[in-house]
DNA sequence: CTCTATTTGTACGTATGTATG
DNA sequence: TCATACATACGTACAAATAGA
């Protein structure tokens, strides 16, 4: 059982998010920062799970203001 | 007209290659150094561009071997 | 079988540029 | 103009897997 790369799991995890509602279309999600803190990991781990998720066009990254839920 | 990030350039490149039958299905990519030296990136470029054509099924990383293209 | 080299994968830190407010 | 926040870019280190000598 290989343990998932912390990447993956907050990927998964804001996936999750998303699916279930928890972050409805437009919704902003927690800056870089943030979301550093609250996991408790590196720039690193979010910017390859945002790079994922944005390659899946579940998220849509706006330069300066946030990384928001895609519309559909 | 923004110009493309490099590793969305190498991305493109690579998923051309792949389109063109040039690197068939199941063909080994240069290793990462090599596509470093090759196109005179950093790893990080090269990281990129991996992490996105492997969420997008075109290629398939093996460790301690190197990265395919996908059979399909 | 063991040792070593190669290669991928993950992880951390930092700097610069750009865009918005 | 300044502060905030995302995007790109560079460098490096360590772990795991595989192949070859």
């Amino acid at each position: 059982m290989p343990p998932s790369p912390k990447w993956v799991e907050l990927a998964e995890h804001l996936r999750k998010q998303i699916a279930s509602g928890d972050l409805p279309p437009g919704e902003k999600l927690p800056s870089t920062s943030q979301l550093c803190q609250i996991h408790g990991v590196s720039s690193i781990v979010v910017r390859n799970a945002m790079l994922t998720l944005k390659a899946e066009g579940l998220v849509v990254g706006v330069p300066g203001v946030g990384v928001f839920v895609a519309e559909r």
